[in-house]
DNA sequence: ACAAAAGTGTTGGGAGTACACCCATGT
DNA sequence: ACATGGGTGTACTCCCAACACTTTTGT
């Protein structure tokens, strides 16, 4: 590495400054919303932001995005890979890094983003620290569709590239439902095959049929396993209550219609 | 952002040194290889290791990534979504970002991971300035498949936490290539339908039925493009040439057999 | 009785696999 | 003539979209 001068001298690297930021999703009232926190300071003042924050000495990064969200939502999230405890807990997984030099006017700064899905929360924020935060669905925080493309500041209603980073959040929770288990991250403990739909439906923002919707999920190996309880929570006939079960890539996958 | 202590003070955070380590890959021989280098310096003197280094201040991380490719195998890559020009380039994405606290023994290091997709090229490496470097099959890099997985350290010929960081973008590559046309980033400008099945069969490892590949990647609309010529350099009945077409996604999916 | 949501059965078409078979070159 | 790789045709299977139909609750 580093040709042409001395590796890891100390003063032959530039100092950077690390964060997280977060793209926490989740799925309300058949809509795909992002959490967003309202800064208190400059630049951006009064505008919504992801949540995040410096990661700290001797900290890994996995572990700061798991403390942010923590701190954001209260979530116990585990790590992808780490197999899912029975604790409520959000789905985590690293997303990209970005670190264009003028991202934020103040200083050089490099955000790893994460992705996290959790289930729709009773309250908005319970216990945060920020002044203000919210669930808003991703179609008020993405560009405005009929806008043209010429005024490429301003475009957004996020702070910073945040714009950006969810757009990319929110592709890759759209594009990786479709071969892996992720919607139950979407979904709490114990769900029925109609809420489940309901998170393709929301996320993907398409109509499903529900019966090739049952057939589809009820039959692929490992996605789901009853837990022997019904509900009626949703009305009409008891619907029976599944589990996430143990299988992380489904195949075959689910197919968005219409791509 | 950084609740509980006075954001953005210079004092505040930790400084971060930021690098870019590639993983390039190409097929050479119908085998999966990735660029290595040799070290010269402590630590993990003489073992090899992803070509990499320092991002620059005011550079952009997709730059310093395109710029530590040129110098090492003199490619001019495009950034991923930016269309391929006629240029001889290579594919060039962000893979991950490893931060762990101990990866380095010497600073903290957080590592922006890219992966770069290269045609076979004539000479391993045209006029880098590392001691030098070579294409190795991804096999022998990465865990010798005997070996119990109790002896945690040395278990990969690779420096720092790099077999890690390969594994990833081998993982990568062989399920992009499954929905994505990035198979041809593997192949020279123009290519045979034969070349681009051996690409496949060096990514995945797997024996393709000749028969149905080609009638598979000439059905799919917007992957292929007839470029007029013939060639006969494989032997045999002489083969259309092709270009890369239009399309990025592959719909329906290239399926790679018996997972 | 009616609405609403959960499930099951059936059918046609599109895409994949396996494999027989033909084509065009070099030696 | 034969080997080698390129390319086409065809039968069989599996999965999916579409939709008719039944089940079980709440009001």
């Amino acid at each position: 590495m580093m040709r042409g001068m001395s590796p890891y001298d100390p003063s032959a690297f530039p100092p950077f400054a690390v964060t997280v930021d977060l793209v926490v999703l989740t799925v309300r009232r058949h809509a795909l919303c992002a959490l967003v926190v309202r800064r208190g300071e400059q630049p951006f003042q009064g505008r919504w932001a992801l949540p995040g924050g410096f990661v700290r000495e001797d900290e890994d990064l996995g572990a700061a995005a798991r403390r942010e969200l923590a701190e954001e939502t209260g979530l116990c999230a585990h790590d992808a890979g780490t197999p899912p405890a029975e604790t409520s807990g959000a789905h985590l997984e690293q997303l990209a890094t970005y670190g264009a030099p003028g991202r934020d006017p103040r200083m050089r700064v490099v955000s790893v983003a994460h992705l996290a899905l959790a289930p729709d929360l009773p309250a908005p924020r319970p216990g945060g620290d920020a002044n203000s935060a919210r669930w808003a669905p991703v179609e008020e925080l993405l560009e405005p569709e009929g806008a043209p493309p010429h005024s490429d500041e301003q475009q957004t209603p996020l702070a910073f590239d945040h714009g950006r980073i969810l757009a990319d959040g929110v592709e890759r929770a759209r594009s990786k439902i479709e071969y892996s288990s992720l919607a139950t991250a979407f979904c709490p403990p114990e769900f029925t095959v109609g809420e489940l739909r309901r998170v393709y439906e929301g996320v993907w923002g398409v109509a499903l049929d529900p019966r090739n919707f049952h057939r589809k999920v009820t039959g692929t190996p490992g996605f789901l396993v009853p837990s022997g309880g019904t509900t009626t929570r949703q009305g009409g006939r008891p619907a029976q209550l599944f589990r996430a079960g143990g299988a992380t890539l489904l195949n075959p996958p689910m197919l968005r219609p219409e791509v």
